[in-house]
DNA sequence: ATGATTGTTAACGACTTGTTAAACCCATAG
DNA sequence: CTATGGGTTTAACAAGTCGTTAACAATCAT
C-alpha cells in the first residue's frame, strides 16, 4: 500500500483525486496548504508527493524545496493549470520529478505516479539471501538470527529493525528515519517502543562479542562490527 | 559522463538533439531505426534511452518493450508529435518513464532527462563523502572526527561548529556569525557556550599536529591547517 | 595596570536512553 | 463467547548524556 501526500487547495479537485487514487489502491492524505503538508510530511512516512503549484501560504515550489532538504529520494510530482515553459523549469529546479498540466486524465496521472513508485520500490526490494555480519547470520526469509549454533526467532518488528541496522552497518541511523521506516510515524511513544526493541536486539546479539549497537545521543543508533 | 541512446528517424531532429545534448555534457549515440537501436543497446552500455514513437521497422513502443525485457532499470523517455491520450497510456504500458510531446524545449528535455539520471545515479552512490582536512577526516553523516585510527563521535553542536570551521578553513569566522548560525541568537551566555565548545574541539583535534583553532581577539575563530 | 575577552574545568538541570514489567491488542482455540 | 498466548505499546523508574552556567585563571588591548 503506497502512501501519497496530496497538497491541493481546491477542495473539489482534492476530493476527486483522493477518491480516484484510493480506488487505484493508494492511501491518500490531503492537506490544503503547503504549511500543513510540510508538517504532515515530517510526522508520517509517504512514498510520493503530489503538489499543486498554486496554493495559499506556501506555493508548491517552496514546499518541494523544503521537502527535498529532508528527503532527496521521494518522488515529487507537480500539478498545474499552466503549461508555461518557465514554470516547468522552475518546478524541476525546485526538485520536482514530473510536471502534469491540467486538464489531465486520472489514467495518465496514475501512469506517471506508478513510474516513480516502481523505481523507488525496486530500490527497497530486499534480497532474501542469508546475511552474514560479524560472526553471526541473519535469515530474512525465516526472520531468525544465529550465532555459533544458537538461533533466535525474531518478531516482525525486531526483524525489520535488525535488517535496517545491518543494511546501514557502521553508519548512524537517525531515530526519525527508523521510526518513519518501521512505524510510519514519529511520535513520543513510538520512540519509546524503538528503545525497547533496541534493548531486545542487544540481548540477542550480545552472544556475538564482535557486535554492538551504539547509541548516538539525540541522533540515533548504529550497528558496530569490530 | 552519461550515455544516451537516441532512436530518431528524422535526421534533422536527431542531429539537433545530439548536438544540444552533447553540449550539456551527455554522450549521445543515434540510430535511425528501432532495430538498429536495439542492436546497439545490446552491444554497449547506456544510462538512458530516448526514443521517437514513430519510426520505420519497429516503433518506439515495441522497442521499449524489447529493452525492458533485458533491463528493467534503465530510464526510457518517449518523444512524440502527438499528445493523444491513448498514445501516452500505450507508452507507459510498454515500459516508458516519461513522455515528451513535440514541440519541446531542450531545457525541458534536459530537466526530464536529469530527473531520471539522478535517480539511477543515486542508487549507485549512497553515502555522503568524507571531508578531509589536515591529516584528519570528518564524516558529516555519522558526526565523527577521525585521525590516525582514533575516532571521536561528536555531539550535534560540536559537529555543527566543526563543520562551520572546516568550511571556512583559514578564514576568521566572526563570533556573531557562528552564534547566529548555530544558536540562532547572540547573547552573552551563548557566547560563553561557544567558548566551551571551542575548547572541546581543540581537545579533539590536538591529536592532529597540523590543526589548530586560533582566536582573533574580539572577532572570532579560525581553523588553521599547516 | 585595568577592564574586557577568552581558556578551562566542573557542576547542575533538562532531556534522552536503558531496562523491566504491566497493560493492551488481536488472533486463534476451546 | 471467553480464555489463552504471542507480540507490541505504555508506564515507571534508573542511568546516562549534553548544553548551559558559573567560577576562576589566563591573556589581550589600551
Amino acid at each position: 500500500m503506497n502512501r501519497i501526500l496530496l497538497a491541493e487547495d481546491d477542495e473539489n479537485l482534492a476530493f476527486m483525486l483522493q477518491d480516484s487514487l484510493c480506488e487505484l489502491g493508494y492511501e491518500v492524505q490531503v492537506e490544503s496548504t503547503g504549511v500543513a503538508a510540510l508538517a504532515l510530511f515530517e510526522s508520517k512516512a509517504f512514498d510520493l508527493c503530489l503538489f499543486d503549484v498554486m496554493m495559499p501560504e506556501m506555493d508548491g515550489f517552496s514546499l518541494a524545496q523544503k521537502i527535498r532538504e529532508k528527503d532527496t529520494q521521494i518522488p515529487i510530482l507537480f500539478l498545474t493549470a499552466r503549461s508555461l515553459e518557465d514554470d516547468k523549469l522552475k518546478g524541476f529546479a525546485s526538485g520536482a520529478d514530473d510536471y502534469i498540466t491540467k486538464p489531465f486524465s486520472i489514467k495518465e496521472l496514475s501512469c506517471r505516479i506508478s513510474v516513480f513508485l516502481k523505481r523507488t520500490a525496486s530500490q527497497k526490494t530486499k534480497s532474501k539471501e542469508l546475511i552474514c555480519f560479524g560472526d553471526s547470520t541473519y535469515d530474512p526469509e525465516n526472520l531468525c538470527y544465529s550465532h555459533a549454533g544458537q538461533t533466535y526467532f525474531l518478531t516482525d518488528i525486531e526483524a525489520q529493525l535488525l535488517q535496517l541496522l545491518i543494511q546501514n552497518q557502521g553508519n548512524t541511523l537517525r531515530r526519525e528515519i527508523i521510526l518513519k521506516e518501521i512505524w510510519g510515524t514519529d511520535d513520543y511513544f513510538k520512540g519509546r517502543s524503538l528503545d525497547v526493541f533496541i534493548a531486545r536486539l542487544r540481548k540477542y546479539i550480545k552472544v556475538d562479542l564482535r557486535l554492538s549497537i551504539k547509541n548516538h545521543h539525540g541522533v540515533g543508533f548504529s550497528l558496530r562490527i569490530s
